[in-house]
DNA sequence: TAAGTGTATTATAACACATAGTACACTATA
DNA sequence: TATAGTGTACTATGTGTTATAATACACTTA
């Protein structure tokens, strides 16, 4: 479910943040589901609890959860909406290592399709 | 030229030598031309000449450029491939926050598409 | 009452980033 | 031969991020 790589060079707290967003693409929770609490998760993936709830904090300043104090943390309805060219400025810079490295528009552009299809999980296969 | 921003949190060798590619791709380079040398490049951004040698330094792990000690670092000709399905991983995440975001499918391949051709610079357009 | 929630705080350690200053070996040129 | 310019290496310092550890508090549910 939640896959955490230890040794990435990506911090801990943001693969949580991607894991929560991947799962939530692919369909593995609803709206109004409940995510594994702070400690609970913590132990899940062998690390402080401090790291869990850092990643819940940024995920709920996104709008993609939403936290009830005593209760839990759950999934909102409606994730604030991200600003696109901002967002395509990480991009860039892959797009043109990518480049540079031999890569084909046409075969980039391939693969980045397979990747939206791919997050687009199960049910849109119905 | 070289644009780069000091305020900004992505650290400031990265910011090199994604400008270098991008400066490469855009046709402001040939092979064998001579990049500005670490000592003029830092004064020209007002940073530091340890920042730009480590720029430089992993641009020629790269194969982007080629140093020649006492003259000078200069553009190869022959950069290494890259490993596609591992840089694609890094794109990943940003799609998913797109996603997440409102962006729909079509939106998302259409702006890369655009990165792509405004990536390929001026001499594609003759 | 007890257990489980999110949250906050302080402290510590490790690492990355950037700067500063210095030094060395090399190359090209006056 | 000097001089200036090249990449490179090194130590030191400061700052910020990441992650852990250990508590503590207020809240909710059973």
């Amino acid at each position: 479910m939640f896959n955490i790589d230890l040794k990435s060079s990506l911090p801990i707290y943001e693969q949580v943040i991607n894991s929560v967003k991947e799962s939530l693409l692919k369909g593995y929770f609803k709206s109004g589901d409940a995510l594994p609490s702070v400690r609970k998760l913590s132990t899940m993936l062998g690390v402080n609890p401090n790291t869990v709830a850092k990643a819940y904090t940024e995920l709920e300043r996104q709008g993609v959860i939403v936290t009830v104090k005593g209760r839990g943390t759950f999934i909102s309805d409606k994730p604030n909406s991200v600003d696109i060219s901002s967002e395509l400025e990480k991009i860039r810079p892959i797009l043109a290592g990518l480049k540079l490295g031999g890569a084909e528009n046409g075969d980039i552009l391939t693969n980045v399709k397979r990747l939206l299809e791919e997050l687009d999980g199960e049910e849109s296969k119905l």
